[in-house]
DNA sequence: TACTTCCATTGAATCGTTTCATTCCACCTT
DNA sequence: AAGGTGGAATGAAACGATTCAATGGAAGTA
């Protein structure tokens, strides 16, 4: 059914050597014959089987990229500084949503091992990272994104989020707050537990000063609308005076769960500072304060790293770039 | 260096079309084998190579799917309710970005063709349609998204743009506006067009009610701040006072530019309604009424129609599935 | 004219998996 | 004991592009 090469070749009147050749090095080929080629395959409709010339090159000419949710814009984000470098070395990004779901992640992983790829770039689920050494054992370059490999084994971009975590909350203990809540979870997702730490950190210079914890299943806006939901329902004095929420997509989530119900001001009763710093942080009903990370410059670094693993192969040592996180008040925290 | 099903089954003992077996019908070989089969895989490392694997099939097991822009959510949408579907069926979806770009946008065909997938969704950009057309007929099930074909040879999911722009001009008309505008572009997006019309209706039915269009580079937030910048610089009496932004991008851009300056309050002096009703839209600095749209639905369905122009091979009919969007009202036009 | 150079072209071998017609073998029937 | 049955395993062929050593031939040199 499909046209090959050699069927090309048949109509140029030339091998299939040839048509290869004016494919991929037309300047071997005389002009005269290249025209042929050209124009046969137009005429027959010949398009490369990308298959076949991956299993002869043994290679892809992709990367492949997992993150833990697409629909976050962070990750989108990420996935655009990635794509900017991977193109520049020809290469082609393959986009893998983990939903932060274990299995999927791993699925996605193995398929791209399965695809040849030149290196895998993921933002892992749980600590659990034999899988991930394996892999880089077997000679795929692995880098870990927005996560750092906790013994150093894997190379990694990432921010730190026990500064971040740090930094958020010494904001608004800097307001004058001294109820702190943090919202987000699962746990197992190494940027929250560090969030956490860092948040406690600051919380224990501070005396008279608490933390409390307040757990979601997932880091979405639906999610951050429960919590939010769940905060309102407490008798006024049991509730917290400042929230640091895991992500933007928590806190724009709690933003329209307090503000609505109209009961609460934002910043007045309760402070709110999200993480990530996505477009829509500085749209919000009331603009989010937030820790800026660098989003596209973890994708375009992460790349760029893997690449360079790539090219040193064996010999490669694992190589851990940390960027800093930035506060961004805005009038959630100082009305 | 790459492990292969010939060293596995050397390893083993058996033959290689037994270790195929072991991996593809593992029913078909005896117990013993199977556990023999997979520790040799276990122990050499072996991982399936795709391309090897797809040659022989004959085509991937994926579906391409080209949107205008994946920093909006509203295609971020699109695209889970795809892979939802495509999922059911064992397949993958591969996701470009053209970024309103039409070359970047054939590029990507290119390569989903060269992939063999099974087909291509694709949300185009200009009216030139020739291209996806010939692609059509080499074989590859196409269908449009978010877009009617013009003469209705390719198959398409769409919802009713005019529709859409009426419901959006009539809503602000019936609030009493008379200065209408509409900010998006280009206008060579169809969608942007057809929004445009409807608006042009809806206007054109109330005597006295003026449609201007305040044209745009992209529809995305950043260009959403500067056309609001631009309103805000005009004198107050030639200022719209009510506008249709061709999507909730772009209105949320709008409302950063309005409403932080402080000077214009929405909607009293300016009623604004977006278009897609995405997950932001609810949560912005004054919550957005906007045209809601199926995302997941349109993803959903257009990969239900991609399969069936597969099956169906040759003697297909070009169908198109036309949804109706929905007036959102919220508090930045009812205030 | 004989010989070398150099460019254009050739075509068989290769990548790794799957398929399928064939072979093998053990067990059952009569 | 001969013949039959069916489950298990085999291995060569095929998928289609690329590569590379080999060949052909034209132009250039002595």
């Amino acid at each position: 059914m499909a046209v090959s090469v050699r069927e090309v070749a048949a109509a140029a009147s030339v091998s299939v050597g040839t048509v290869s050749n004016v494919l991929n090095r037309p300047d071997k080929v005389a002009p005269a014959t290249v025209e042929r080629v050209l124009s046969a395959i137009d005429d027959l409709g010949f398009v490369r089987n990308d298959a076949a010339r991956q299993l002869r090159a043994g290679r892809s000419r992709s990367i492949g990229l997992v993150v833990l949710d697409v629909r976050n814009p962070f990750f989108t984000e990420v996935a655009r500084g990635a794509e900017d470098r991977a193109d520049a070395d020809g290469l082609t990004v393959l986009l893998g949503n983990s939903d932060e779901d274990a299995a999927r992640e791993s699925a996605y992983v193995a398929s791209f091992e399965e695809q040849r790829v030149h290196g895998v770039l993921v933002s892992p689920i749980g600590d659990d990272l034999a899988r991930l050494r394996r892999l880089r054992e077997r000679g795929v370059p692995v880098v870990l994104v927005d996560r750092v490999a906790p013994d150093g084994v894997l190379s990694s971009v990432s921010v730190d989020d026990v500064a971040g975590g740090r930094l958020a909350a010494a904001h608004l203990l800097g307001l004058g707050r001294r109820k702190l809540a943090f919202v987000g979870g699962p746990s197992g997702i190494r940027q929250v537990a560090d969030r956490i730490e860092g948040a406690g950190l600051s919380v224990g210079d501070v005396p008279g000063a608490s933390l409390e914890v307040i757990s979601t299943e997932a880091l979405t806006v639906l999610e951050g609308r429960a919590a939010g939901m769940a905060v309102l329902e407490r008798a006024a004095g049991d509730r917290p005076d400042a929230v640091f929420a895991a992500n933007d997509l928590l806190a724009v989530g709690l933003l329209q769960a307090l503000v609505m119900h109209g009961e609460l001001r934002v910043p007045q009763d309760i402070a709110l500072i999200g993480y990530d710093d996505i477009d829509f942080a500085a749209a919000a009903v009331v603009p989010l304060s937030s820790i800026r990370q660098p989003a596209a410059l973890i994708g375009h670094t992460a790349v760029d790293l893997l690449l360079r693993e790539a090219a040193d192969g064996e010999r490669f040592s694992a190589e851990q770039i940390v960027f800093q996180p930035e506060l961004i008040v805005r009038a959630s925290t100082v009305g």
